[in-house]
DNA sequence: CAAGTTATCAAGGGATCTATTGAATAACAA
DNA sequence: TTGTTATTCAATAGATCCCTTGATAACTTG
């Protein structure tokens, strides 16, 4: 007990997971799997990776226990396995902005030029005096695994064609998968060309999923 | 703006600081930085490495904007670069146990018996009530470093020929540097064997002290 | 049962990572 | 200056990782 070798085992034991996050096509698949479960060849096809090579890298974030699997039919889902999981991706992310300047600079670079925010305190009072329509403008597979309370879901792609269904006397909140994602971007400045006000929200469903459930644990605890 | 090329350099970005948690000495590197910045040298003898291969390790993390590095005179002192990187870490850590059974029982292997522990809720409430005593066995240094208000400092080494500054009505809690460090376990052990009431904090100096921030914050916002 | 999907397996070349060794450098003290 | 200490650099062999390719397995549907 306590010698060198045991210790080492433990950090070896660590290391395992640790080494999930060291390739970036992992990351982006846990990215997609942050927003809904998805079988491998979804997977695949969104992250532009063969179906083998994605296949592998599912079954090394596996062994990690990131992910779970489960076979339906023909085809196989896998899942973010918990929230721990999903806290510790976002831990990453938010780390790396942090520290690491080429990854805004790169952020920048796929986003495109700023849009105005919308932080999730302010969102939650505007949305309670019901003077904000929230948008959610991720595909349509990806609302119905989840989403905010009160949004509705035009996904960006239909989002030309149904411009008319927004209000214009209220300003649009529009949300996608996060801060990397483009859609919320793309959105706002669509609807901004309308003439309608729009912002994007902050952080995208996952991290609003993460703290909803915190302050709830919170709130219980209290 | 959008393509595959720049999406993949973001998550390549971020990859940078992923890479650098594949490695069990790494981890080993920044587990001892929780603690205390310390030197190359330190940090080479804490983990059992050669000088080069520490340095080396450390550039690493350096790269992966993990952690600042400061001369001093003959010697260099490295630390962690931020709270963003130590919770990064916790999260890592936190979420390897609940995942990977192996965790778990590796640090069983390191650690030997399982000792009462107590959370930090309870032990706010009775360090307020004034009926225990909360004991700091780490090394005096890290002690130095940044410690629990209230604790005292008896490092692991010397609590044996110290055990009568310790007294016999109150409930004693030991800590150390975290979940995985062996000091609060040997200690507990020790106090009980003469004769006392004792406890180890369930968590380390690390955990609470990003705690300590994160409710001083949510303070301030409310 | 045959054909078609979907996912995994197996093998290999190329790239990257790791620890070791020994030399080089920087700061300081005598 | 010369020696001492602390750290980094450079080179290298061995291990590991990554993606591709082609075959295989599991399952569904016609």
């Amino acid at each position: 007990m306590g010698s060198r070798a045991e210790k080492s085992a433990l950090f070896e034991a660590i290391a395992l997971m640790g080494k999930a996050f060291a390739s970036p096509v992992r990351l982006e698949l846990l990215d997609l799997l942050a927003q809904a479960p998805r079988t491998v060849d979804e997977l695949a096809r969104s992250s532009d990776q063969s179906t083998a090579n994605a296949s592998q890298h599912l079954q090394a974030l596996h062994a990690a226990g990131m992910v779970t699997r489960a076979r339906e039919g023909t085809s196989t889902r896998y899942a973010l396995a918990g929230d721990e999981v999903l806290s510790l991706w976002l831990a990453l992310r938010h780390a790396s902005i942090a520290r690491l300047g080429d990854v805004e600079r790169a952020a920048r670079d796929y986003l495109g030029d700023e849009v105005d925010a919308i932080g999730r305190d302010e969102l939650i009072t505007r949305l309670r005096k019901g003077d904000v329509v929230l948008v959610d403008v991720r595909p349509a597979e990806e609302y119905a695994a989840g989403h905010i309370e009160g949004a509705r879901s035009i996904p960006i792609e239909e989002l030309e064609s149904r411009l008319a269904e927004l209000p214009a006397d209220h300003e649009v909140v529009a949300y996608c998968r996060g801060p990397f994602c483009a859609y919320a971007h793309d959105a706002v400045r669509q609807i901004q060309a309308s003439g309608r006000q729009a912002r994007r929200l902050q952080d995208g469903w996952p991290e609003w999923q993460l703290a909803e459930k915190s302050t709830r644990k919170r709130r219980r605890a209290a």
